[in-house]
DNA sequence: AGCAATAGTATTTTTTTCCATACTTAGTAT
DNA sequence: ATACTAAGTATGGAAAAAAATACTATTGCT
């Protein structure tokens, strides 16, 4: 994880840099918030905020164990919930949006909407 | 590319079917705009449209062009993007976001200015 | 004749993601 | 004593996505 070679940061630099130091926000937003299931956990924390491990394992019928801990924690990394832990047996463990988690429910919302559109037209051809 | 198992059908209809066969459209929207390029390469062809395929990969810094063409592809095949070829040499090729890919122009708006916040939020910790 | 330009395809290799399985912890209920 | 619970971790491995490399076609230009 930690590999870290010259070669790779100048890539990383390279990426991220466009032409005067500017950042794309687009690759940002990506970073953050890509791959397959993150924008699914996040939506579904946003119907049920908060919302235990549990729940969103069985919500995500597909989702393994692991993956769905290192995906969370990748998203508590990142600023966009939170992770609260209850000193309870069976433990408790509850997660919630932060504020730059709640700025992307009109954007989820968006999404979902622009989903069923694509899905008529699908059904259309 | 065509396994279709009966296991994997399966399981795609058990993802996508929630209680009543209704879908998710969340999941709808990630199949079309999911992965690594696609939100990148569509952000940029709507900043100008049409665009050509050589302007894309040179915007693209490190997009290989086997992965830029099936992208691409992808995007068509899914009623996102058209792909029109000029009769000419050297060859041209325009994509153009259709009235569907339209439609994610304001979430790609939404998406960016999150972009921002989040990379203000990352510099801040 | 040889080369450049654009937009590819074909094939193989690497990287990244994700999954399967087994194990852990601590208190509570049987 | 043992089983059960929720929320994990550890390890190994497979599948999917992307990359690397080499090749193609066409026609104008030098």
């Amino acid at each position: 994880m930690e590999k870290n070679t010259i070669a790779e940061h100048q890539h990383v630099n390279d990426q991220n840099n466009l032409e005067e130091n500017e950042k794309n926000p687009m690759t940002a937003a990506l970073q953050a918030i890509g791959g397959k299931w993150k924008l699914l956990l996040l939506d579904s924390i946003r119907r049920e905020c908060p919302k235990r491990f549990g729940e969103l394992r069985k919500e995500m019928k597909y989702i393994t164990q692991t993956t769905l801990t290192a995906q969370l924690r990748e998203l508590e990394r990142d600023g966009i919930l939170t992770r609260a832990v209850f000193p309870e047996v069976p433990p408790r463990v509850e997660y919630k949006l932060t504020a730059l988690g709640k700025q992307l429910i009109p954007i989820m919302d968006a999404l979902c909407e622009w989903g069923k559109l694509y899905d008529e037209n699908k059904s259309k051809s």
